[in-house]
DNA sequence: CAAAATTTGTTTACAAAGAAACAATCTCCC
DNA sequence: GGGAGATTGTTTCTTTGTAAACAAATTTTG
């Protein structure tokens, strides 16, 4: 009768608890505070080593086509780069084919730190979802996978 | 040979295409674009519409517990709450019971407004996801709901 | 019961991310 | 070839969210 909320899990979420972004958006936000809890300071934050990764994968892309595919607007994508040059992971070349463009490559230092961080972020990555079972989890990302429009 | 990526399709992810994590941040920003897209101003943003529809269904709820329930940080929530309060959506009470916490009310004018807005919100949320067959889309549903901890 | 520790919310200072305006280059089309 | 329009990246300004230090009230504990 009117008692006030005093748990978390007493909240009546109505139709928000089965709305799709509503719960991604709670899903997002929890991997990340979990990230920070276990991974804590490991020098590389989720943002910049998915940059790195995907240019470790992709040498010389450019720097528009990353802001593509991770979703970076091309104003934050300039900080991102930028700090990353100046932490001597990323170099810049400005392509003869068109010099609007800018293509980015790891510095030969960087690669195998890159591989390294690597270890460490999957090694998060395969934790992420391990109160789901083996087969819900691979359901799970394949969904994602097909919601996103990968593969 | 060397070609540099030209287009996001041909980016090649490696293991970050199956990692969990960052499906779910690139779904989030996927929804939270197409969101403005198409909802454009509808004058409440996202994560306003939660806090009053969660407010709405759970009135006197305490601000801890919103926050918990919808992971927004304390700091944070003082500023969305008093913004709220501000445009007359919502009133602050202090219970005798605990004179550190603040209880939360809809004002008697937000209460069809925000039914309203749930009108077009969910209209939107159920959209989300429409690339996916029904079945699928019910699947995806509730693996995020075991994910999260919900239900 | 009183001091110590915890909880709740606020404030201040800062970091992450986006929007809009801009400059440079490139593409298209006459 | 030369302008109109599009693309690419940068800069500046603003919004959104977090972190850390704080004040007030409450709970715990010796």
């Amino acid at each position: 009768m009117d008692m006030p909320i005093r748990t978390a899990d007493n909240v009546d979420l109505d139709r928000l608890g089965t709305a799709l972004g509503f719960l991604m958006r709670l899903a997002q936000l929890k991997i990340y505070e979990r990230f920070f809890e276990e991974v804590g300071e490991h020098q590389l934050k989720p943002g910049e080593f998915s940059v790195l990764w995907v240019i470790l994968n992709n040498p010389g892309i450019r720097q528009s086509v990353l802001g593509q595919r991770l979703m970076i607007k091309r104003a934050h994508m300039t900080k991102l780069i930028r700090a990353l040059e100046d932490q001597g992971f990323v170099s810049r070349r400005i392509p003869d084919d068109d010099r609007r463009a800018v293509e980015i490559t790891l510095t030969p230092d960087a690669v195998e730190k890159v591989r390294q961080a690597g270890e460490w972020f999957f090694t998060y990555e395969d934790s992420v979802g391990s109160n789901l079972s083996a087969a819900e989890r691979q359901q799970l990302t394949g969904l994602m996978r097909k919601f996103i429009g990968l593969g």
